[in-house]
DNA sequence: CTCGAATCTGGAGCGCGCTCCAGGTCAAGA
DNA sequence: TCTTGACCTGGAGCGCGCTCCAGATTCGAG
């Protein structure tokens, strides 16, 4: 199987080298595989959690919040537990969705008053 | 005319009174009126002005952007140049919301999946 | 085999946005 | 007048999310 460079997961990804040391180290990804000698070897699939993370970190979510979300979908966790998780999540999601509608519509007025 | 006291104020905003006094150290509020001894008199203006404040940190913007906000509204500015400056704030948060949408697809996506 | 680039680890440093603290001032009630 | 509590200032401290650094190790090209 192909695996990666941490260089060349970084470029795939667009998340620096450092921060997917970093994402690991918090449990937010990985642990990634290693070489013989000790260097990371990323495989797809840890491309496409990596994905997903910064999905979320650039939604605004917390690096804490990342850990439950990896908790409950590694973790055996029933499925209603998972849903209702899930769900909880995608509420919060929907205020901060309000909060920038709210401040939109803020500019908005702005904007037709200077127009 | 009726003034509020730091407590008041920060009761009637919701914003701590340690808070109150960084934006306006930051300038995103005020100055803030003092009386003869020197104590803080918030105004309904600057109440006001305390949740367009808010609603902006609600909804993500940096203490920068909000400064900036607050010098494009402030200062003398042709209308042009502060619908411009708004036009752009709008699309940043208009950013933000796609960011959000994307979470929540995935979001959607694994509840679909569990449920 | 040698050299240099890439990577490793542990830990320090940083910018942001508050939050807290010390030490002093002001103001209203007993 | 005295006390008590809210408020003042300047500055330190803190949690987050990286980012950078030193010093050692590994690996591929020549």
């Amino acid at each position: 199987m192909t695996t990666l460079t941490p260089a060349a997961a970084s470029d795939r990804t667009g998340v620096s080298i450092d921060t997917l040391r970093y994402y690991e180290r918090e449990g937010l990804i990985g642990p990634v595989r290693r070489s013989v000698g000790g260097r990371r070897q990323y495989t797809e699939d840890d491309v496409f959690w990596i994905g997903l993370v910064t999905c979320f970190r650039d939604a605004g979510l917390g690096i804490a919040d990342l850990r439950g979300f990896v908790a409950i979908l590694r973790a055996e966790h029933p499925p209603q537990e998972r849903v209702a998780f899930l769900r909880e999540r995608r509420a919060a999601l929907e205020q901060r969705v309000a909060a920038l509608g709210r401040a939109m519509q803020v500019l908005d007025e702005k904007i037709t008053y200077y127009s």
